[in-house]
RNA sequence: GGCCCGUUGGUCAAGAGGUUAAGACACCGCCCUUUCACGGCGGAAUCAUGGGUUCGAUUCCCGUACGGGUCACCA
């Protein structure tokens, strides 16, 4: 085909497009002004459905390198396949990163509104300027119309089969590849739909190689597929959109999941058919999980703990969700944080190099320590804000019971905090409930722990001894002496090493003494320190706590 | 099936041609401690597999197994 032909079915196919793709590059978009060394990146999801934390994990990358390089990471909307989007699909991923403090310097905001000089951020809005880079393929000759219905597709793969060759539209079975502009014209004419396809210059054989920021030289085959450049709608393909934006819009680095690694040699062609200089590509792995012996994909539909949506359930606070994700980023977190205790996790340098090639199992149980480790570090005041806002959302009653006394809740939350070895009993927010549970009588859900090494009749004993000297408002050492001297009056030994180095004649030591006391107060063994628990329920709440459970010994159980 | 990637303790993982193969979570023991914790110390536990290359390989190469990804007018 001439030149001239080639022109000519450009204007057919696109009579509307008056700007060239020069225009774009140099005029409407012109490059961005930025330091040496700083990153542009982008999140691109397409509304689909609810954030995965996959999606979290991706965007905290493109974040973080952006962000400590002095660049520009910015929120670009996927939204080319209309069949699949759904109704809130937008502010839910804005609203979930969010939440995790993951913010954007450009694209689509919360309010609907866009920022940026590099707009529309949202691809549907878009159309023209793919359209514009397609019509100079076309007038190229390396882009043209394809006229071929499903029902041809699916014979020509069937066929492809048989033979056992490469499916997809390629070569000899490319048939639209060799039509005139006559043709084009008639079929146009008589309304047959149509996609536009790019007229692949690879060959049989031929290999690509990608350098991938993350998992070094990857060489592949080349792509040979006349890809489809835009659908019958003239929306654009992903493939196509991601070249086209990508360049218009400055990205220095391409941040996205694995499963993309295979489509590169499509957009390294594409670049180059275009002119362009391809990006950085930087693969990132995706998250696992371990289910009878074997590791999949955390999947959305089988997995709770795939959406984000789990983790403000359970009040993960942000920052532990982070401070995780960045220890399965890059795994010197953790030797970093031991060193920089209080610092922001935001200032720990992260690197693209240290990311693992190979997908990192998602660990709840360590996600709790991590967390637990988070909230150690917070004040009073803040568990309690934080406490507040979660409960206020999803647990009504623990909402009511911290809301109604502040004063008291701050002190419940102070007990063992603040000092250089914090206690880990609370991972997230749905823990408060059971922490705090025996502080209120309506949250308390009745269940008593008991100390089975010691008798029932020296419990009592016991019970009924402290009783007759308790007094909260005693000082520490006194009241841990008046403990001590139950202990010695119903036969445990007051001093524990003294039990340790010879234990004859003793029921027990000071200690069991005291796990008696604090099941009888408050229904477990595990608890921070006794003395303040008391100090804050007061002298008659305890001593009826302690009265109720000498009734219970006595009542046989 | 073709192509691509991966595989170090239960988990996350560092690591280099010669190391006692880090560290963290979990587990176990001890110490500290009135208790419970926190913390400290210690322990058990790993280089998927078969061939090469090499004086030497867990590290480099090839094969095998297993796992993952991808082969759309989805992203």
């Amino acid at each position: 085909m001439k030149m001239d032909d080639n022109r000519r079915m450009a204007e057919l196919l696109f009579p509307h497009i008056d700007k060239t793709v020069r225009q774009y590059l140099t005029e409407i978009y012109p490059p961005r002004q930025l330091p040496e060394g700083a990153m542009v990146t982008r999140f691109a999801p397409s509304p689909t459905g609810f954030l995965h934390i996959g999606g979290v994990f991706t965007a905290l990358v493109c974040e973080r390198l952006a962000h400590q390089s002095g660049g520009v990471c910015f929120l670009r909307i996927e939204d080319t396949d209309k069949k699949r989007e759904q109704q809130d699909g937008v502010s839910g991923i804005i609203r979930g990163l969010n939440a995790f403090g993951i913010r954007f310097d450009e694209g689509v905001m919360l309010d609907g509104e866009e920022k940026g000089a590099y707009g529309p951020y949202v691809q549907s809005r878009r159309a023209a300027i793919y359209q514009c880079f397609c019509k100079e393929l076309v007038e190229k000759g390396l882009a043209y119309p394809c006229f071929c219905t499903e029902e041809e597709l699916a014979g020509i793969r069937a066929q492809q089969e048989a033979n056992k060759v490469l499916p997809g539209y390629h070569g000899e079975y490319a048939r639209c590849r060799s039509l005139t502009v006559q043709q084009v014209e008639e079929k146009l004419a008589a309304g047959q739909p149509y996609v536009v396809r790019l007229r692949s210059p690879g060959k049989p054989g031929g290999r690509v190689k990608l350098r991938d920021a993350i998992r070094g030289e990857i060489e592949m085959d080349e792509n040979i597929v006349d890809i489809v450049l835009l659908k019958r709608d003239g929306i654009p393909t992903y493939h196509f959109a991601h070249v086209v934006d990508d360049t218009l819009m400055g990205t220095t680095h391409v941040v996205r999941g694995d499963e993309w690694v295979s489509s590169a040699p499509i957009h390294l062609q594409l670049f180059y058919v275009l002119g362009l200089k391809p990006p950085r590509f930087a693969h990132v792995s995706p998250i696992m999980k371990e289910e009878g012996g074997s590791r999949r994909k955390l999947s959305k539909r089988k997995d709770p703990e795939a959406s984000v949506e789990y983790f403000v359930r359970e009040g993960y606070p942000a920052d532990a969700v982070v401070e995780y994700l960045l220890t399965l980023l890059n795994s010197n977190f953790e030797d970093w944080r031991r060193q920089n205790k209080t610092a922001d996790c935001r200032e720990f340098p992260f690197s693209l190099k240290k990311m693992s090639q190979s997908g990192a199992l998602f660990d709840l149980l360590k996600l709790d320590s991590v967390s637990a480790a988070v909230i150690s570090r917070m004040t009073a005041e803040q568990v309690l804000e934080q406490a507040l806002a979660w409960s206020g959302q999803y647990d009504k009653e623990l909402y009511d019971a911290l809301a109604a006394d502040k004063e008291y809740a701050r002190g419940i939350f102070a007990i063992d905090r603040g000092g250089a070895k914090p206690r880990k009993d609370i991972a997230k927010w749905s823990d408060v409930r059971q922490y705090a549970a025996y502080f209120y009588d309506g949250l308390d859900a009745g269940q008593k722990e008991t100390v089975e090494n010691v008798a029932p009749a020296d419990r009592a004993q016991i019970l009924r001894a402290y009783l007759a000297v308790m007094d909260v408002h005693d000082s520490k050492d006194t009241w841990f002496e008046k403990i001590r001297t139950v202990a010695g009056q119903t036969g445990f030994c007051p001093d524990v090493k003294q039990y340790k180095a010879d234990p004859t004649g003793y029921k027990g030591h000071v200690g069991d003494v005291s796990t008696v006391l604090r099941t009888a107060v408050t229904g477990r063994k595990n608890t921070p320190d006794l003395y303040a628990i008391m100090a804050l329920l007061g002298q008659d709440k305890c001593a009826a706590r302690i009265k109720q459970a000498l009734e219970a010994i006595e009542n046989g159980k």
